[in-house]
DNA sequence: CTTAGGG
DNA sequence: CCCTAAG
């Protein structure tokens, strides 16, 4: 029996969204496979190893992939196709070579007890199948067959003994013995390590050989029948040569490293991947591969090792009755954690040994965050879908909400945080950099550059950064800096009173100007407010600056002169030496502007009755707004009759004429 | 990039 | 104020 499955080989052991990602939306498409994460194409073999596709397999598989996805079945690679079948299977609820779709979080919750002992039964049977093929294998195998199934001693007796004594119940629960022996198994040792290698291998020479001799004993019972096959290897016996050679027998490739601890977890590895690994051993001698008669701490192993595995599938499975989607993807990520270091061959037992603790980590780190989003994710469900990028395990440095800061230090104004991102289950802190302010006075910065073409690239750069992060300018820097920012207000404030006071020299406005003229941010150098800490989260706008008088007034002038809605027009003519205020800002105020105008209409008439701090802008301003709203027909439906009759008329023909 | 609107 | 969708 022979399986197509899909194999994600990621070598950013992004695992958990991605794949989730794929299976939802890139798996569907022909062309995924050229997406970033490499696919491999393995067939499971009937013993549940994971053997790479050849080429022409691969060729049928991308066929398949381009007429008929639902041939192909994507599991986390573990290296342990077994294991990840059978945790597939119980995931998605159909027992094989299931449509992508099958992986979907829904379907993945929907599952149910009825589901799930299907679903075992179907396990069941199929772990029938490939004990028996294996069996076959084992018997035919000859020596120098690349496939060797050995084990590492240090690996039997550490692997296998977790697991409590649940296995008990846990059979009662599910009739899953048979499996336990070998699918199972994967799940449980995986040291996490690379066993995408595995699928490097070229194709391999032992070929299920159908019709063998079928060998004794049924592997039906709990027990694995491979007794005969018991003894094991002890890789630290051989010389790194030997070990070399195993290494290229298991990995299909050579290896330089020369360090035969390093050597030996590889190997190890390797051959856990095969699913009974624990019965069978193998040593290497004289390039071929002997059997050898051996039975030291894997004895004990074969009986009991057997039960837990079982309990590991067993608790798959329960995950999966607690339709917990997100457990489930957590044992998928715990398996699929192996492949970030693929293909990185040499690297040295020290690496290797980082490598599995970071790895020992990815498992919960993504999986949490994973869960995190899961859950957010499912509240908004029933909203809106969430943009596809979200499901993406790198996403956009923007989004601030999911920032994980770790570690925070400034930078020259940059602000350098480290965020805890699961970078696709890696759980690797990448560095982010943000700023403080945003970026928008670029270009009036450059602007003024050029009034003061003093500019040089450094001063440039300098000037615009530091404007740039907030204009924190009178202080602390350089002349160059004071002299820019200075320059920025002076030109316009003048320019702007000029025009009003041409224009509506006899207005109430113009009795307000007077007021104005005091507040107005005529030195830019007044507020810096931008990032206020306040200590325990006060001060919310980070780049605020509070609209003064003149401001306002120069907004409603302009929206006045060019109408509503030429927000970049006012901003650049009236707003000019303002550097702060985007357009974005003055719309936002004026939509301010005009709800306030509205809203308070009907207490105070003609006379600025301020409450008291809150709202500092003049009512004259205010009609004035509601003059200018209702000219542009921005009136809210209701609150425009009263109010024009009162005041409007005059103002509004002078409006007019004035300016238009 | 600008505009418009929601948060 | 911030963000984002649109044009």
């Amino acid at each position: 029996m022979e399986i197509v499955v899909e194999v994600e080989v990621s070598n950013e052991g992004k695992f958990d969204e991605t794949g989730l990602e794929k299976s939802n939306s890139a798996i569907s498409s022909p062309k995924h496979v050229a997406d970033p994460v490499v696919y491999k194409l393995v067939r499971v073999e009937g013993d549940g190893r994971l053997v790479p596709a050849t080429d022409d397999e691969l060729m049928e598989v991308e066929g398949l992939l381009e007429n008929e996805n639902r041939e192909t079945h994507i599991i986390a690679d573990t290296g342990q196709a077994l294991g990840s079948i059978s945790n597939e299977v119980s995931s998605s609820g159909m027992p094989q070579l299931e449509s992508s779709e099958g992986l979907s979080q829904s379907e993945n919750t929907e599952a149910d007890a009825g589901k799930l002992s299907a679903r075992l039964e179907y396990i069941e049977e199929m772990l029938h199948k490939v004990k028996h093929e294996e069996r076959l294998r084992l018997a035919c195998r000859s020596p120098d067959h690349s496939s060797a199934y050995m084990n590492v001693d240090s690996h039997c007796s550490k692997q296998h003994d977790k697991l409590p004594g649940i296995d008990e119940k846990l059979q009662s629960q599910i009739h899953l013995q048979e499996m336990a022996p070998c699918g199972t198994q994967s799940l449980s040792d995986n040291p996490v390590t690379q066993s995408g290698s595995v699928g490097e291998r070229s194709k391999p020479l032992d070929e299920p050989i159908e019709g063998g001799s079928s060998t004794s004993a049924g592997c039906t019972s709990s027990k694995p029948d491979f007794s005969k096959l018991k003894g094991e290897v002890c890789l630290d016996n051989l010389s790194i040569k030997e070990l070399h050679e195993v290494f290229k027998a298991t990995f299909g490739r050579d290896t330089t490293v020369k360090d035969k601890q390093w050597l030996k977890r590889r190997i190890a590895m390797g051959l856990t991947n095969s699913c009974d690994v624990s019965t069978t051993t193998f040593v290497i001698k004289d390039n071929k591969l002997v059997k050898k008669g051996n039975e030291d701490s894997c004895n004990n192993m074969n009986g009991a090792s057997s039960k837990r595995h079982l309990t590991v599938g067993v608790e798959n499975c329960q995950d999966l009755l607690n339709s917990h989607s997100s457990q489930i993807d957590e044992h998928r990520i715990t398996a699929g954690l192996g492949l970030g270091k693929d293909g990185l061959e040499n690297n040295y037992a020290s690496e290797d040994l980082a490598a599995e603790q970071r790895a020992a980590k990815r498992v919960r780190k993504p999986t949490k965050r994973y869960i995190e989003e899961l859950e957010a994710d499912s509240k908004e469900s029933s909203g809106r879908l969430i943009s596809p990028a979200k499901n993406i395990g790198i996403r956009p440095l923007g989004s601030k909400s999911h920032d994980r800061p770790a570690t925070n230090s400034s930078l020259d104004g940059r602000t350098v945080i480290t965020r805890l991102d699961s970078l696709g289950g890696s759980g690797i802190q990448i560095p982010c950099v943000y700023r403080v302010r945003r970026s928008r006075p670029r270009k009036n910065v450059m602007a003024l550059l050029r009034f003061h073409h003093s500019g040089m690239g450094m001063t440039a750069t300098f000037v615009k950064k530091g404007l740039d992060e907030h204009s924190s300018q009178m202080d602390s820097s350089s002349g160059n800096k004071d002299l820019e920012t200075r320059s920025t207000p002076e030109p316009a404030p003048q320019q702007s009173v000029g025009e009003l006071k041409k224009e509506r020299p006899s207005t109430e406005l113009g009795q307000t100007m007077g007021l104005q003229r005091v507040d107005p941010p005529g030195d830019s150098s007044d507020d810096n407010v931008a990032t206020v800490p306040t200590a325990k989260g006060g001060t919310r706008r980070k780049h605020h600056r509070a609209w003064t008088l003149s401001e306002v007034m120069k907004l409603v002038e302009g929206v006045s002169k060019y109408g509503a809605g030429r927000w970049s027009e006012i901003k650049r003519l009236a707003f000019a030496s303002y550097s702060y205020r985007t357009s974005v800002d003055l719309k936002d105020k004026w939509r301010n502007l005009l709800k306030a105008s509205f809203a308070q209409t009907p207490m105070d008439k003609g006379v600025n009755s301020r409450k008291h701090p809150s709202m500092p802008i003049p009512a004259a301003i205010l009609l004035r707004v509601r003059e200018l709203a209702e000219m542009q027909a921005q009136v809210p439906p209701n609150l425009s009759a009263s109010k024009q009759a009162a005041c409007g008329g005059r103002s509004v023909n002078e409006t007019k004429s004035g300016y238009l």
